[in-house]
DNA sequence: ATATGATATTATTATATGCTCATACAATCA
DNA sequence: TGATTGTATGAGCATATAATAATATCATAT
């Protein structure tokens, strides 16, 4: 994936942990990528009000059937969502409620920079 | 992009104002896209301690100059950072400290999630 | 056992993304 | 002006991602 780097060291000559960093990093990129699609996202809101099962968030969010379940398991892959199967339903949840911790934030940020762009044009 | 959807409504018959969240859910995507990218994130913790330089960056994160102004210009685009010429040299900064929230938030779920896999597999 | 309905998975195709090299652009200096 | 240096950008390739149709799996009912 990243063929650059080499083992940058911080002033103490202390060699900084990349390896480990590098890691991290990956790990929460990932976090955000699964949340970074907009049907994703739509299948999460429909979730705040407790579980549903595929089918309802088919009908809810207009996917195909396909799609929803494909997207479904990323969210489960990440533990942003889990199942639990009942008969021939699968019953989906949110499992991890910072979720929407995160999208409010981002949405604070989007309207803070919006605003601010508004502000620029009207004001000059 | 989403081909799908139509017009799904709440119980009262009220049409739920699908195209503004719509709107709403790409803009959110977008925010959580340009954070996940390692590289991007790493950039992101370099300007932590204040504005630097496109050459600086470079040297910190041992990326190609290219790759470097192209993530910047990605990040520069969604008002994550700044942007600020001085002759020659071009500073970046965080525009957005929020950023770091939202990368606190996801370590936090990431930590949570990891020490659950932990507990399961050695409690079981 | 067979049929049916709900969910998951596979294969395919189209699109997006990231990386690199080469090059363009802008500001400074000789 | 031309040379130099820092930054940005275009083209091309490789890979990743998403949507779909088709198919497989599983649970239940008959």
């Amino acid at each position: 994936m990243t063929s650059e780097r080499r083992g940058a060291r911080t002033e103490g000559g202390r060699p900084a942990p990349r390896e480990f960093d590098d890691q991290v990093l990956e790990l929460v990129a990932e976090r955000f990528q699964v949340l970074a699609e907009p049907m994703r996202l739509r299948l999460l809101n429909q979730l705040r009000d407790g579980e549903m099962t595929v089918g309802a968030l088919v009908e809810a969010t207009g996917g195909r059937q396909a799609n929803v379940s494909r997207h479904l398991s990323a969210l489960f892959a990440q533990g942003v969502v889990s199942r639990r199967k009942e008969g021939v339903f699968a019953y989906y949840r949110i499992q991890d409620p910072k979720i929407f911790d995160l999208c409010e934030l981002v949405c604070d940020s989007l309207h803070a920079r919006l605003s601010a762009r508004q502000r620029a044009l009207g004001g000059g």
